[in-house]
DNA sequence: CATACCTTTGC
DNA sequence: CAAAGGTAT
């Protein structure tokens, strides 16, 4: 009767109806709790996030006890294989609503029905406080604009948080292999902790802190104002709902910060509902109509450009800032992913999938739905996305979300001489270039222009 | 079927 | 205050 968990995008303990589902199935017997290291997934990730899937599985290994198990290998290949090893009458996980993570599956279910007399692949909850497809409208269709489906979603809502299972006992008998190898190379510095009680612990601490104001300070990359849970809703060390549920019992959960935070949460499940509806706009257009738009080739006249828009060196200070923060933390802030990738797509006039590919090798909490949508809307080929002609000013946003420079400052020491917010406009003071910073590799205001030329013609 | 509405703005 | 056009009801 041994069920096995194999856990995926939820690595933790606490609110998991796929662990309480697998302890249900395995009555008197035993859980055998398992993380493959998938070389696919591996494989397009970059060191800041292999570093913190590293920490999540010892984290998660110490919370259940030093049970889990680690396997090498193609999931399909390595869930059956393990199925047959010990006699199990069932694999549980939390359903997975990702293009790859959906072949993947679907591939693991067809290779467990050969093992015996088949092995049934059990999905139970989510990533997702509703799970990706459920909410529609009235004519049973899914939503394409964001208000009335964030409306929808708040009046389907969701369940209480899953109990801890009554009684639960792991299979300690199967013998276990290394963490996926860590990163060599260029690891960034003290990153923040992965983990269940990481997560839990930075919730709380920006419920106590962040909540009530997070309406109008969250815009502020010079603040630390935003919940920075990203990390830990990737990789599931804690649940969407548990957040919910936790907003609505806390003192400040009824502020506008408390819910600006919820519409936030309200964004993510979205764009994983709308890439469930369409899987094949992960990477490209999800609406045609911008199909006939002219980009400069990032591989090769506009290679420069985009190594230098890579590197943080476009002589913009508030977008350098911003890419090199992605190189050393893993993590930009919401409002600066903004202005960045308007800056790629409409002043170096690079396709959005560039763009969208660095940010999801670098990103320690890289999701496609969420980063390629999001990409999607500033490009605006997306579900609700931004109108063609809205063009971030690199210079303004800059001033305006970052008003004393200190967030310039922090990623960009050759404007660390620089008082106020006059780090944003090196080129107005005499010593602005002496120390090595670069200058602006476009002109703003002409790459606007060309930019809505080219929407312009695209659209005709 | 008509009509209000649409995260994140620039100039 | 300008800037389409699709979406939701």
């Amino acid at each position: 009767m041994t069920s096995i968990l194999w856990l995926r995008r939820d690595l933790r303990r606490r609110d998991h109806p796929a662990l309480g589902a697998a302890a249900e199935a395995a009555g008197d017997s035993t859980v055998l709790p398992v993380f493959v290291a998938d070389p696919t997934l591996l494989g397009s990730s970059g060191p800041a996030r292999t570093a913190s899937l590293r920490d999540a599985l010892t984290e998660l290994d110490a919370a259940l006890d030093g049970a889990l198990v680690i396997r090498h290998g193609r999931p399909e290949d390595v869930i059956p294989a393990l199925a047959r090893e010990i006699g199990a009458t069932g694999v549980h996980i939390s359903a997975e609503t990702t293009p790859y993570g959906r072949r993947r599956d679907a591939r693991v279910e067809a290779a467990l029905a050969e093992v015996g007399d088949g092995v049934p692949l059990v999905a139970t909850g989510s990533p997702y406080a509703v799970t990706p497809g459920r909410v529609l409208n009235g004519s049973g269709d899914p939503y394409k604009v964001f208000t009335p489906f964030s409306r929808a979603w708040r009046d389907h809502g969701w369940r209480r948080p899953a109990e801890e299972p009554a009684e639960l006992r792991w299979r300690r008998t199967v013998d276990s292999e290394p963490l996926p190898d860590a990163p060599d190379g260029d690891l960034p510095p003290d990153l923040p902790p992965v983990g269940e009680q990481a997560a839990l612990d930075r919730w709380h601490e920006f419920c106590e802190d962040d909540l009530a104001e997070y309406g109008s300070a969250r815009d502020r990359p010079d603040l630390r104002a935003t919940s920075e849970l990203s990390v830990h809703l990737k990789y599931g060390t804690i649940h969407p709902r548990t957040l919910l549920a936790d907003v609505a019992n806390h003192r400040d959960g009824r502020t506008d910060g408390a819910r600006t935070f919820v519409t936030e949460l309200a964004w993510r499940e979205f764009y994983a509902d709308v890439l469930w509806h369409d899987p094949a706009s992960a990477w490209s257009d999800l609406r045609p109509g911008l199909a006939a738009m002219a980009y400069d080739d990032a591989t090769g006249p506009a290679a420069e450009a985009f190594a230098a828009w890579q590197a943080g060196r476009t002589g913009f200070p508030f977008v350098d800032a911003g890419m090199r923060q992605l190189l050393q933390e893993g993590w930009v802030h919401n409002r600066v992913r903004m202005v960045v990738a308007s800056f790629l797509v409409k002043d170096l006039h690079v396709w959005w999938p560039h763009g969208a590919r660095h940010f999801l090798t670098h990103l320690r909490d890289g999701d496609i739905a969420s980063n390629n949508h999001g990409w999607q809307w500033v490009a605006g080929t997306g579900t609700d996305a931004s109108p063609y002609f809205r063009v971030f000013n690199p210079v303004t946003q800059g001033e305006r979300f970052d008003p004393d420079g200190e967030y310039v400052r922090r990623y960009v020491p050759e404007l660390r001489h620089l008082r106020g917010k006059a780090a944003h406009q090196p080129w107005k003071a005499t010593d602005g270039y002496a120390h090595g910073y670069p200058e602006q590799i476009v002109d703003h205001g002409a790459e606007r222009t060309e930019a809505l030329r080219r929407y312009e013609a695209a659209r005709g």
